[in-house]
DNA sequence: GGCAAAACTGTCGGTAGTGACAGGTTTATA
DNA sequence: TATAAACCTGTCACTACCGACAGTTTTGCC
């Protein structure tokens, strides 16, 4: 039981240590279970692209890129899986599930990514997406008994894996903005807007002007960190900043 | 290692099964391991409250209800650090840290609730509080060796409990509100406007086209009963229709 | 197979929202 | 009396949203 005694060491250093650094942890992984590569990103998707937050893995840095480029990253099934769901996903599945994604499949075989592994979606605060994908280094036909013996390592070490990196994370980001509160015009504003009244509208009702009603507006998405008036007003409601009515 | 069988026969039921009814579920969690109860929740913390969003649990009905009476909700430091964090938050380090909170302990003790433990957190799409509580079955000097050795099958069996739940959600929560019902994509479109996406950025990461999202955007509002997206995503926080991915 | 519901797509024209420019007025507090 | 913070307003250019037009394809069920 070898095996065991390496999970539970890397166990006590992922409790333990602070922040753990992901080629460390990539390096403990490999030592302590039969995997090729790793990859661990955290991203936001955007009209211009995907904004990386986070990304470390040990695969071919060329082959990596030629996923992004060739836009992989938009048509992957695992990551479609990922986005619906918060089970770990396993590549050769979602493989069976779509055979129109079976030239992306072969093109990662080609990159030499390996098609037996699993995605571990992670949580975060917001609504981006971060996961764990983990490139399996064992013969095929052992990789489902291999992963249903191993998956409730993974999980719970890439949870204490993601942990950690958001821990450090929040302090950044706390120091950068540190909570803002409304004043009571913005929280006016946004609580009509959730009626959905129009600017002219909220001016009206509130006898100012309709530009008036967006400087307010703008105030608020700033203040809540958000790009649209429909995150600001999901934002409030769910914060509770929003009164009622 | 027939705890081992247990295991992953467990796994098993979890990884294949839809829907896995709480009870279903704590049942086999105590004849798995040496639990002596569970307690599931999914809350939402407001300035006005909380308001419960599930809540399954084996203990004493009585207990949790003075529990929730005596306000203990709001002061309980293992769900202060529980709200901080993604970690499992063991209960006696958490005691040692806090000497302030003696009284809820020794109230907890009195209550029949125990004092070894070990509480879950749980990953929710929206900023609500869920975890999964695991009050421990075992002589206090064998918990810590008892919970070292088994976090990693707590926390993959209480992702997949979750993650079950999660995806079963939203019809539940539409049956109760009536009229009405909105389709899965319908949600899906509602959450990731409520995330500050456009149109275009939603086809995108749903892998439709702009004006398809439009369309199930069109449909939702008119079910909703609302004249924009932004008085849509305040009703469906409001009424926590938002799709849980 | 037939039917309904859901999922999906295209185009047009008008209205609403958004960021960046550049200000002025009132009110509370140091 | 400074000084900040809130409150208030105008214009321009661009993008996003929204309703109404008119469909096709897929999925689940009787």
């Amino acid at each position: 039981m070898t095996d065991q005694q390496a999970f539970f060491d890397l166990l006590d250093i992922m409790e333990n240590e602070k922040l753990v650094e992901a080629k460390r942890f990539f390096a403990l992984m490999r030592s302590t279970f039969s995997i090729a590569n790793l990859l661990y990103a955290d991203v936001d998707i955007l009209t211009s692209g995907f904004v990386v937050h986070r990304l470390h893995h040990t695969f071919n840095v060329s082959a990596v890129r030629t996923y992004l480029d060739e836009g992989f990253l938009r048509i992957d099934p695992v990551l479609r899986s990922i986005m619906g769901g918060v089970r770990p996903v396993d590549w050769a599945s979602v493989r069976k599930l779509h055979p129109e994604s079976e030239p992306l499949f072969s093109a990662l075989k080609r990159l030499g990514a390996g098609t037996d592994g699993v995605t571990l979606p992670l949580a975060t605060p917001t609504r981006r997406l971060a996961f764990l994908a983990i490139h399996a280094d064992v013969p095929a036909e052992e990789w489902p008994a291999y992963r249903r013996c191993h998956l409730r390592d993974f999980q719970l070490l890439a949870n204490l894996f993601h942990a950690s990196l958001l821990e450090n994370d929040d302090q950044i980001h706390l120091s950068e903005h540190g909570d803002k509160t409304l004043t009571h015009r913005e929280t006016e504003v946004l609580g009509w807007a959730a009626a959905g009244k129009s600017y002219w509208e909220i001016g009206t009702i509130l006898g100012i002007s309709e530009r008036t009603v967006r400087f307010f507006m703008t105030n608020a998405r700033r203040k809540l960190n958000v790009v649209s008036n429909t995150q600001a007003v999901a934002q409030a409601v769910r914060r509770d900043l929003i009164p009622t009515f």
